[in-house]
RNA sequence: GUGGUCAUAGCUCAGUAGGUUAGAGCGUUGGAUUGUGGUUCCGAAGGUCGUGGGUUCGAGCCCCAUUGAUCACCCCA
């Protein structure tokens, strides 16, 4: 037999991984749930006609698709037919690429039921068959909010407050908020005479970031701007502070434009809903994620101080349920990419010590009658809401301790015949070294 | 999907100009110590050098393919 492995871009999560991707996921969904939100989980598989044509054709490519069940090729004529045809006959179920999608189509089958605005958190993995690289994977988790049937900018205020808040919580400091509106962008392709090249344009500046302002102005020009239109857009690409006097000078540019006038309005609202010290938040005309769907304000947060893509996106879609048929309902939402999170905070060592211990106290049986003994005063430990285990044989004490030390237990209680005796345990701290006799109902006082 | 780099023990890596039985540290495990660990000492296990072909008297080392990792592009969390 071959050596055992795993598919391209997956990964196992180990016990001591997995202490660590709980700390943020369970940091996450308490915010979550401060803010009302509510738990939502849907299949891993969809219906693939569920999924096609809502990513773009990028997206339908990146789907992993399920080959159907039986004899799935009893009805096509192979000499007919090429992969690209093949497929949707074959393969009538997909793997989800993302949590909103299947949020949309969850709403417009439960419309009767659910009660508008609906906030709902959903934290589940998601697959992408896209080649595997660094913070990049084939199988990730997102961790997303949404808030349906409200058009209300306090949605997007209460989204800078559950990114401040999580992040706080989580230690991680350098990161940035990144806040756009995709009506700024239109204003701007517009302000240079641009407005039909809208798309072209933002796929370029999304990209400033990497290439560069002469690199930008180069790919301007190739699409057919002029000099000028180019340069005139390039001023307008720095990220400026989220603030009245930086909304004021957008504001003096763009608010001659009809799309400008409604962003900066818009903008100016979420402000005086957000809270007050915003040092975080900055305004980037060049964010255009995601612009498939997204309609109003953009968000984006990126880390600072370690090379890494977006550790979390969102942004408001005017009619995302439209496509399965149930019009105006405005939705807004974010999400949370833990798993680049988890890499970005292994690389600033940003996890707490104490993360990784998952038993309180170890009982150390030195024979069999002392074992029997243990696990009745591990029971009534357990009761009160320690975690408690008692080791399985009654092995010499030095490969029991071993245990210990390996599972960073603090506490082991030894047993053997003179505790036995006496109705006590000994307790010895496993940091300090100290040792003493206690006994066996006044544990749970000892160890506090 | 396109292109570059890499692949040796569980982990991190050595491996000299292709030359006999492939090494180290850490980790694992047994003992020194029949009820006291994280230190020390001694011993053991563990690799058909990612996989499959080829060149050669001879390949861990050279060539091709394949798989995986990684980086860039595309896109994105």
């Amino acid at each position: 037999m071959s050596k055992p492995s795993i598919p391209q871009g997956t990964r196992d999560f180990s016990p001591a991984v997995m202490a660590k991707r709980k700390f943020i996921l369970n940091t996450i969904e308490s915010v979550y749930k401060s803010f009302g939100f509510m738990p939502l989980e849907t299949p891993a598989m969809e219906n693939l006609q569920t999924l096609t044509g809502k990513y773009g054709t990028e997206g339908d490519q990146l789907l992993f698709k399920i080959l159907n069940n039986g004899d799935y090729l009893k009805d096509i004529q192979l000499t007919e037919v090429d992969s690209k045809s093949l497929t949707p006959k074959i393969a009538d179920r997909g793997l989800r690429y993302d949590l909103t999608v299947p949020l949309a189509r969850f709403v417009v089958m439960n419309r009767h039921e659910i009660t508008l605005p609906f906030k709902r958190y959903q934290m589940q993995p998601v697959w992408r068959a896209d080649r595997p690289q660094k913070g990049r994977y084939r199988e990730f988790w997102q961790c997303d909010a949404d808030v349906l049937g409200t058009d209300s900018l306090l949605c997007e205020a209460d989204f800078i407050r559950i990114y401040t808040s999580a992040f706080s919580q989580l230690g991680l400091k350098d990161y940035e908020i990144r806040i756009n509106h995709r009506k700024l962008l239109e204003a701007v392709c517009e302000l240079c005479g641009a407005g039909d090249k809208f798309k072209a344009i933002t796929i370029i500046i999304d990209k400033a970031d990497k290439i560069g302002n002469d690199g930008v102005a180069k790919e301007l020009i190739a699409i057919g701007l002029s000099e000028a239109d180019s340069q005139k857009l390039l001023s307008q690409l720095d990220r400026i502070a989220f603030t009245e006097a930086g909304l004021a000078k957008l504001e003096k540019e763009l608010g001659h434009l009809e799309s400008g006038v409604k962003a900066i309005s818009d903008l100016r609202q979420l402000l005086a809903l957000s809270p007050s010290s915003l040092n975080t938040v900055k305004l980037d005309i060049s964010l255009a994620r995601g612009l498939d769907y997204y309609t109003g304000c953009i968000f984006e947060v990126v880390p600072t101080s370690v090379k890494m893509g977006s550790i979390s996106g969102g942004g408001r879609y005017d009619d995302l349920t439209g496509v399965f048929g149930m019009k105006g309902i405005s939705g807004v939402g974010i999400s949370f990419g833990i798993d680049r999170i988890y890499d970005v905070m292994e690389e600033l060592k940003l996890f707490p010590e104490s993360g990784d211990q998952f038993t309180d106290i170890l009982f150390c049986p030195m024979d069999e009658p002392a074992l029997l003994y243990c696990i009745q005063i591990a029971d009534q430990l357990r009761h009160s809401g320690v975690k408690v285990e008692v080791y399985p044989t009654a092995s010499k004490l030095k490969k029991q301790l071993d245990y210990a030390n390996d599972k960073k237990i603090l506490w082991a209680a030894i047993v053997g015949e003179n505790e036995m005796r006496t109705s006590i345990v000994s307790l010895k701290n496993l940091r300090t070294g100290e040792q003493d006799t206690c006994k066996s109902g006044d544990i749970l006082g000892f160890i506090h």
